[in-house]
DNA sequence: GCATATTTGTCCGTATGTATA
DNA sequence: CTATACATACGGACAAATATG
């Protein structure tokens, strides 16, 4: 392993910003930085994280970074092999189609749902619509796909359940490290945001099925596409 | 806080067995034990886990033990409150209603996808619903819940995804913590034992959609039957 | 295949801050 | 309000496993 002290400082410099000392627990927020740098690609897949060059960098002690290291495990943004270290997670085919398979199980069900949900929940998903278009608007991408993802939430948010929230929360957080080991087009999904304008427009006028299958056909062809991208 | 020696003694007399030193990393095994005590109702609902006794009962330092706290409070088996400690997680009625209706959710869903899953998927329900009747011919109420739980995980697996059984055997654990907290009658699961064998039989037959709508009742009512024992 | 260097796994001691009797 | 118990967090140590030359 040469270059070992380059690697380790291109490592380290991602990290300037140590922890910030308030709010959660130490090991939380070093969650939430390293989750960060995960979602946004700073970390590319298969990257080992060392204990001793992170701990450094963040200002922490490796036993916290360790249990940081727990959660992410448990998120499965990394992976954990014994004796070996935490390697940024690599996902593969088979894990979009996973990821795929469960959003089309839960997503259109949550559609489905909509005449039990409340009229804050609904107008959360026209929020996310709004800001997705505006976003697209001034041609800020990275916006788009935060946008995106926050339109899915809401429509999972209309069946009131923590657990859901919890489960499409994280689908869509290993959805976005998908997405960086199969670089598709920045602008992937600026062509979607009408179809999320589309589902949210049939919701409010209270046709629940004719949304829900707008959904599923949005999530079969984003499917489809991130597939062919792999290749 | 009187009897305090009594209560860790209480505590610790519970590990009297030392984490065994082979397999996984002793953080993982530690979540074992503790994840079967808490499965097992042996740790009542609101106990607080302390880190010094636990510690010295399972023989293991306090830092690998926060380790394994931030795995078990990531599966919502325990409860991590700052500067407070962990404790063991207490279930409400709500929780109960949000795992049914998620249940409701895949369950349905993976038995109506029957028709694509393999002999090997579908004959695992089967010797699932064997073992259950097997075990209420013993009268052996405890075998009974996991002969269930088996079923349960089995059906899932139908899907073949690997995080929609995560999911769902997470859901699964979570139930048993709610069971010791509402403690129904100890031969709960045993009436269930037969339609478990009659949706089994209907997949078998290929009638996938009785076979889902008899899921659809069986999760209905035992969710029903659940909350009212609650009160 | 072997010797060496590195890194993880695990433990201990301790200082500090927070919650509770 | 004070004292105590406890969690939080750090740093150092060492064995064991792994990677390197």
């Amino acid at each position: 392993m040469r270059n070992r002290s380059e690697r380790d400082g291109a490592l380290a410099e991602l990290f300037t910003t140590p922890v910030q000392p308030v709010l959660a627990s130490t090991a939380e927020r070093v969650v939430d930085v390293l989750r960060s740098h995960l979602i946004e690609g700073r970390l590319a897949p298969g990257t080992r994280l060392s204990e001793e060059v992170l701990a450094a960098a963040l200002n922490v002690s490796r036993n916290t970074l360790r249990e940081a290291f727990r959660i992410l495990a448990h998120e499965r943004l990394v992976v954990h092999e014994m004796n070996r270290g935490v390697f940024v997670r690599r996902l593969s085919v088979e894990d979009v189609r996973s990821i795929y398979q469960l959003r089309s199980l839960i997503e259109p069900a949550a559609v489905r749902s909509v005449h039990s949900a409340g009229a804050a929940d609904l107008s959360r998903v026209r929020l996310a619509v709004t800001e997705g278009l505006a976003a697209r608007e001034r041609v800020d991408w990275p916006a788009v796909g935060t946008a995106n993802m926050h339109f899915h939430l809401a429509v999972a948010g209309l069946m009131r359940n923590a657990r859901l929230n919890a489960v499409m929360g994280q689908l869509l957080v290993e959805m976005r490290l998908a997405f960086h080991v199969m670089n598709p087009p920045e602008d992937f999904y600026a062509p979607y945001l009408d179809e999320n304008e589309r589902i949210c427009r049939l919701m409010e006028a209270g046709q629940a099925e004719e949304a829900a299958e707008t959904m599923e056909g949005y999530l079969h062809r984003a499917c489809e596409q991130l597939v062919r991208a792999f290749g």
